[in-house]
DNA sequence: GACTCTTTACTACAGTCGTAGTCTATTCAG
DNA sequence: CTGAATAGACTACGACTGTAGTAAAGAGTC
């Protein structure tokens, strides 16, 4: 496993939107965010550092960049989510587990999409 | 739910240590780290942040502080867990659980454990 | 009491994060 | 072509992090 780069909070809200729609550009991906939190060149430095950390790249289509990930959704969950296992949970992963089911609201189908992919697993 | 301060990866180490351990001195905090990894200067500065923070505190006795928490382990993962949930799956737990299944390795026990609280939430 | 050892209190410093401003180059209107 | 608008590149800056060093104060030792 290598892990892979660090991302940080407010790089995440960005590379929600940019996996939900990239190719992108920084307009658009700042059009996709709440406008009353966001100033376009704030969006613009995130988007550079990610680029930087290799979770996106650019490529120049006229008078803009367009950006595109190099790092699914899904590869950054994985490497944040054993980064967040290992330090809160000390990497037991029933009570994390446990701790959520305690925690957050479960609404019933939850609950059953949940039970049904465990007998899945258990085979 | 009023949100508790940010606790740095760092920080969450040495917060294992007097979870388990407290109340303790900066020294006895020292002995429960890896030596190769951890100085007692290094400690020490994490013991003050965490105590500005609110996370511990410290009353002196003799020449030493002793420190006892003043927010538990199970608070600091509520907060840390909600964060991480919603930063990271967009606050949707179910997918989230999925993930977790999926990537991590979990034992046949483990599985049965988490059918069993399944079972009895569900009731 | 003077010196030494331990433990704290204060200071340092580079790297990351959140949040943008300034300077520049390119494009569009005339 | 010339000025105005726009998008990107580079710079700024204070707060937080990881990692300690230095100075100072209390506690024993002679």
């Amino acid at each position: 496993m290598e892990k892979g780069p660090k991302i940080s909070d407010a790089e995440w809200e960005v590379m929600k939107v940019v996996w939900d729609h990239a190719p992108m550009t920084a307009t658009e991906v700042l059009d996709r965010l709440p406008h009353e939190q966001w100033k376009q060149k704030t969006v613009n430095t995130f988007l550079a550092r990610l680029e930087q950390k290799g979770v996106i790249e650019s490529k120049r289509e006229g008078r803009a960049n367009v950006y595109s990930c190099l790092l699914s959704e899904g590869e950054c969950r994985r490497t944040e989510g054993s980064h967040f296992l290992s330090k809160v949970f000390r990497g037991k992963v029933a009570p994390m587990m446990l701790h959520f089911i305690e925690n957050e609201e479960l609404s019933d189908g939850e609950l059953d999409e949940l039970r049904a992919i465990l007998d899945r697993k258990a085979k």
